[in-house]
DNA sequence: AATGAATGAGACTTCATTCAT
DNA sequence: TATGAATGAAGTCTCATTCAT
């Protein structure tokens, strides 16, 4: 039997989505997913059970659709960045590049609810293809911007320190998310880490001049 | 009511905790502690339930032991390193040292049961606080090795390169275990992480002569 | 985690409360507490094991809520008879007033659910403070009326009397609930407790007389 | 299949059957029987749990058991009482054979114990019928005594005086073991308590001369 | 469309009892 | 005889999901 679930189009239909994931997502970072009953989100939410499985067919469902919020609002971010312009202006101001996508990065991130879907990451496949999608894409660029900057043939090597600068950005970015630094920590270690991809950079075109 | 709960002092009881922590550890990493049962562990590792529970005052019992044997794991490696000897190896011989420590990392490692454990991080206390021991750990050992090669005194900036430096080394453990590059790749990784690492310092040393 | 436990309103749901209670209390009777399980409730009930949880926590509210019921239940008997009026009566017409507070107690005994009653006084502490209260009240008035009756004050022998005259009471409407006397010797038993009752009252009097 | 359970012929058989026996015995009145595990008394016992069912062949074997050591001191107490002298004296000296019958009573009473005993008669049938048959005894020991003092032909109204006798005995019995009464007030009731017997015996005689 | 009472499979756990050693 | 590890039926309770109103 196929299942019909209501695609809401109505203004009160929207409202009631959005409350429903809201709490969802509240209930979620607060509590884990796996410890989240469908029956309290609906009460929370202000809706009866029903009401919310006539719009989501399964409780999954509910976090499918947070995970595509959050998906699209990586994508808005990203989109921002991965631009020629971004490129470009990488190879004149590449501190500044790089903390931008730092700083863009940081805003994408809702501690709390990050946190579970690096966890469910670990459980659903379709939470562990997204997060992989968003790392792919952060790794392209750097790799993109990387050549682009350095102007030189794509190599194994090359991919490796690719690899190593995105893993510094991102381990920065979670550092700064999850770990109680001090703000003034917090920006040395934003600081340091731009200046170690710099050097990592700066090497990298020294190496490549030398063969 | 107290729970009396077996502890295994003999040969078979020995064998039967072991055959109920590796299936329960081989289904965690298969299905998710979540959804596996306590029935489902016993069943497999060729138990009554009551025989499970005998050993084990319940589910969380068993992840506790998993992590424990985890834990001890981890610090039989980590102290291996952890020495004075080690130290001074490093002065002479940095990269070598960064080898031996990466290597160490990855041979506690094992797959998908590491996997759970990250998971289990970010909804059980206990896990992630062993978790937060190991880093802790590996993060000093880093932040002892730079401050006793490069000779300076402690300060913010080395703290975060510190921090950095021990990103390096843990995303590229990560990479290396969870990343399904090749062999060549994942050599190429490890030497050209080693190189970024020993390009800090260096640049870090550097640095501090010229104030 | 808070249980939400449904408080019913409707007529339906009062309706199922209702069906589970005098299953349940059925099923004690017969059975033991100890003895029924809460499927069994359940099924005999008509309802499902999740219908049963929604509106009782769990197997003690179930009997919580009978030893309520049965609390009210006597609590309006006794107030029906714990007034002014009876006091004054029973100046006048002791044996009378004796006769109906042994039938208005017989009346709100349930044979088999009283012996549950009775049986979990032993071993859950709210069901013997339920009982302790009766009994409590019962003396109380017991007393209340021979201190009226025979208007002396108070006094340590008058206590023990009154203690007497009320377990001659309690154990008459036990031996007739419980013991399979014919109807005539119950009557018989009935009108020389009340006679033995009125000889104690009196020859206290004398006794108080005398003094 | 016949279960061969052993009985202990031998000294340290015996000693295990009364270890045992007066573990459980402890461990039923602290705890109540249906929360006392059959591991639990083995345990305390200091025998395995094999032994125990060895020497039982079941749980309720060994409440049977205690059940019958309790009725065995109850008869031992009551036969010593249960005689022609008996009697005699009580035509002579009521008042001290009343006082003696109830110390006798309490002497037999283990408070804990008794409560189990009580509570599990509403339970298991064997229980039942041991109380029975022991409140039986004292009944018609009150009876016979009443008959051979007052001198006269059965009849049902001095049946029913007989049963008023002995539940007033047996609730001053019950009231003086379980109701936190000071040793005075506890002397006071037993002493009314006498005296309310005899004013119910010597109201029977002059009713009787009467007629 | 919305409601929420009802469902029941299945999770976790206990404990009387057995039986190989 | 004694042991105690092992058993597994059975109990309590939860929660995703349905469906009559």
């Amino acid at each position: 039997m196929v299942k019909e679930v209501r695609t809401p189009t109505q203004k009160r239909s929207i409202d009631k989505t959005k409350k429903i994931l809201n709490t969802a997502k509240a209930l979620f970072s607060k509590k884990n997913y796996f410890n989240v009953t469908t029956n309290e989100i609906a009460k929370e939410a202000g809706v009866s059970i029903g009401t919310l499985y006539s719009y989501f067919s399964d409780k999954e469902a509910i976090l499918v659709a947070l995970l595509n919020d959050y998906n699209a609002s990586f994508i808005t971010i990203f989109d921002d960045i991965n631009t020629q312009d971004f490129l470009e202006l990488f190879k004149s101001e590449p501190r500044r590049c790089l903390e931008l996508l730092i700083n863009k990065l940081l805003k994408n991130e809702n501690e709390e609810f990050h946190n579970q879907i690096e966890m469910l990451a670990f459980t659903i496949p379709q939470v562990k293809s997204v997060l992989e999608n968003h790392n792919h894409k952060v790794k392209e660029l750097t790799y993109h911007c990387f050549l682009h900057y350095i102007d030189v043939e794509e190599s194994a090597e090359l991919k490796a320190l690719s690899t190593i600068i995105f893993n510094i950005i991102s381990s920065t970015v979670d550092e700064i998310i999850y770990s109680n630094h001090s703000n003034k920590e917090k920006e040395l270690l934003k600081a340091k880490s731009i200046d170690c991809i710099m050097l990592i950079i700066n090497n990298a075109i020294e190496l490549s001049k030398l063969k």
